[in-house]
Formats: C-alpha cells, sequence, structure tokens
DNA sequence: ACACGAAGGTTATCACCGATAAGCATCGAC
DNA sequence: GTCGATGCTTATCGGTGATAACCTTCGTGT
C-alpha cells in the first residue's frame, strides 16, 4: 500500500511536533518529518515552500495548541489578565522541546485582530493610553519570551553556577543565595520578575510615556 | 607566502565578528571564516573542539568588547545600576548582526565571580534579601535579551503590523495607535518596560519572596 | 648537534541538510 | 475519455560540520 491516506498540512504539522519532541529543534530536518509520515522528503515541498514557512506554522499551531488564555474574561482586572496571558503564552513555549526557540526564531507574532482589540481595550479603559497599552503587552510578552528562552536553553538544569575559585571572600556567599534561587525553581523566578514588571506597568496609568518620551536614546546603534 | 603569521583563537574570533556583521549569522560557516583567515577550514578544529565552542567564545568576545557597563559605581542607587547595566548589555547586543540571537544560542551567561559579587552587594545592601538581588538581575537580564531578540529578528523594520480586515469596527483604532508606537521607535519601546520592570522590582524591599513561596521546595536549605 | 614530539596546517572524504528538477500516478471535471 | 492539477517519486546539487591521514615547522631536552 503505497499511498494510505493524503498528506495534508496539518497532518505535517502534527509529525513535525511529534519529532520536535524526541529530537528537538536541532535534530527536526525534513528528511525525518517525511519518514514519520511515510513520505519522501522532497513532498514536503508541495505543501510548504521552504522549511522556514513550515517552521512557522508549527510555531502557529503550538500557540494555537497551548497559548489558551489570550482573551480578556468579563470584569477581568487588567494586571490579571496580563499576568494570566504572560503564564499562558510560557506554558505553551514550555509544553514542546525547544519551544521557546522554535517562536523566537520567527520573530514576533501578530495576534489576531480581535484579540488585540479586546485585550487593548481592557487596558485603555483600565486608564492606559493607547500607546502605553500596546507597550505594556510588548514589555511583558518579551519578558516571558525572555525569561522562557533562558530557562530551557539552560544545559546545567537551570541552576546557578558560581566559577568557585579557591577562597574568595563574597564567592561563598554567593553561592549559598544561589543555591537557595536555584531550589526555589524556575517557576518562581519567572513569577518573580513577572509580578514586578506588572507591577511597575501600573505606574504608566496617568503618566503616558508618549508624552514624557524624552531623547534618552544613548548609543545603541540600530541595525 | 604560505604561513604569514600564526593563527590564534583571537585573530579566529575576530574573524568571526567580521563575518558575521556582514553574512548574518546563518551565513556564519566554518568555511567562510576559515577563508578570510586564509586557511582552510578543517585548520579551525586546532582550537576549538566544535562549532558550537567557536559560537561561545564569539559571544563571550562580543559581551566584553561592548557590555561595559557591569560594574556598579561607589555610591550609584541600585535602580540607576540596574538601568545601566541592562542599557549595556543591549547595546552589546544591538552592536554585531544578530547579536541577540548570538547571545541568546549560548544559553545563559556566567558572569566573573567579582562581578558577581558587587552587583549582589550594591542590591544587598539596598535592604534586597540575597535570592531577590540574584532574582532581580535575572529579570531584567531575561528582559532585556527578549526585547533586544524581538527588536533584532522583527523582518518588518519593527513596524507593528496591523492585519487589516475590512471594515472592522475596532481596528482602524488599533492600527493608528499601533503606528504611533512605532513611530516611537525600537529603544523607547525598550525603555518602557525596562523602567517598570526596574521599578516593580523595588516593590521586593521589604517584601523577600522567599518566605512568601508556598508549596516550593524549600526544605533543604541552609541552617 | 640532533632527534623528537607538539602545534598548526593541508587534502580528501563523510554523512547530512535543504532545495530543485524531471517524471509518474491518481482522480475529478469538462 | 481525455486532460490537467495534485501528490508523490527518484536523482541530484551545493553547502555544512566533522573526521582521518599526512606534512611541515619549531622549540626543546639529552
Amino acid at each position: 500500500m503505497p499511498h494510505p491516506r493524503r498528506t495534508d498540512r496539518r497532518a505535517i504539522v502534527s509529525a513535525a511536533i511529534e519529532v520536535l519532541n524526541d529530537r528537538g529543534l536541532d535534530g527536526l530536518s525534513l528528511h525525518v518529518i517525511a519518514g514519520r509520515l511515510g513520505i519522501q522528503q522532497p513532498a514536503l515541498y508541495h505543501h510548504f515552500g521552504n522549511k522556514a514557512e513550515l517552521m512557522t506554522a508549527v510555531a502557529d499551531e503550538v500557540l494555537d495548541r497551548w497559548h489558551t488564555d489570550r482573551t480578556p474574561a468579563a470584569g477581568e482586572r487588567w494586571h490579571d489578565f496580563l499576568v494570566r496571558n504572560a503564564r499562558s503564552l510560557r506554558h505553551a513555549m514550555l509544553s514542546v522541546r525547544d519551544g521557546a526557540r522554535l517562536i523566537a526564531s520567527g520573530g514576533p507574532r501578530t495576534p489576531s485582530i480581535d484579540n488585540a482589540i479586546a485585550q487593548i481595550g481592557l487596558l485603555e479603559r483600565s486608564g492606559f493610553t493607547g500607546p502605553d497599552a500596546i507597550l505594556a503587552f510588548i514589555a511583558v510578552s518579551r519578558y516571558t519570551i525572555g525569561a522562557a528562552l533562558e530557562q530551557q536553553t539552560a544545559r546545567d538544569g537551570g541552576a546557578i553556577i558560581v566559577p568557585t575559585e579557591p577562597a574568595h571572600a563574597g564567592a561563598a556567599h554567593v553561592a549559598e543565595i544561589g543555591a537557595k534561587v536555584t531550589a526555589l525553581g524556575p517557576d518562581h523566578e519567572f513569577e518573580v520578575g513577572l509580578s514586578a514588571l506588572v507591577h511597575g506597568l501600573g505606574g504608566l496609568i496617568g503618566n503616558p510615556t508618549s508624552e514624557t518620551a524624552r531623547g534618552k536614546a544613548d548609543a545603541s546603534t540600530s541595525r
């Protein structure tokens, strides 16, 4: 039986996620994906123009499956929603091996227009200006991605390594509290920063940044 | 002139940075690096065990060259230093093409032990507990990396794209404020989140998180 | 003085990857 | 009933990281 079933984009994306989970992003080759579907590698080019296009579809599927909390509930407070949304995004990235690298490599996501309207609307109704609402979402999303990325790419299991040069005065102290932080776990690391960020974003209410925007751009080169 | 000069690790890393700047991270192959040095590709394996090792050295060199503000100045306030440190890290990542991807792909950095002691010491003297000091640094660093990564991988020049489905009610409004945010520029986007995050981290003073952490693996720690 | 081993470089070759070309089979529409 | 679109095949290409085997230079210990 040469062709038991017709292959479509959804089947390919699902197979890719399976391969991703047990071989990692570096082991995710078109050959292996096709092999799991019982077809040859060039056949994939009938469904996707190139590998990058496939990867984008995989990233979208991962978000669709696990990033569930994107819509503010009725009467939900703005910071509760921001936190819930960030946790959901993080959960999605951690649900797949190398998920953070996968999402990050695809560049910034563009959410559906309806979600964007609902999200921004909530923040505007809470006192944020329009631009500040968007800036708040961007900040939370970037922090979340950065946190998931570093957690997932940490090869030493997330432990805080202190290069223990012999008998350095403060080194022992740093190593000790480093061990404490490690013991608290990655979830706690994430929550502390998230809570601080969201709390700080509340300061934008009544202090719109677009008016206080001063030429603070230091020597950062744009590229 | 077969061998004008002996090649060492520093020369290889410098050549790699040059190649990185004009071909990008995806175009950074061992063949091209060796070509710039006038040698063959396998010769590089006498200096680095594999490509990943070379990339780590390149990332370290980038940080050494451009991430200059890592040490707190005498009498500097904690939040001023945190902000200055984050700007310096961002500046380093933006100083090289694909610098953020380069830094992020290498996993979390381990700073020199002396810097870690000085940095943590400043925060502890300012009222942070030891673990919270580390958590604050981690949060700022992850936000900074996430922000630089998304800015650098944005292929549409950082513009906020609104999928303009026809005549959608709030779409026009979202597109309008999206354009405003885009006009403010990436530096402003970064600064707003950074300021909020650092401001929020100040709330940790007097409210140590390690004591409010419930249901975590905290039994093993000291005393 | 000289042998010798380490260091740095060479050519040849591998397996693998993404991508393209050319051809064959199936199947629905006209 | 043919015909073209669709999905798949085999063959092949250039490029990439990595390994093997060999050669040359050079500092050094006896």
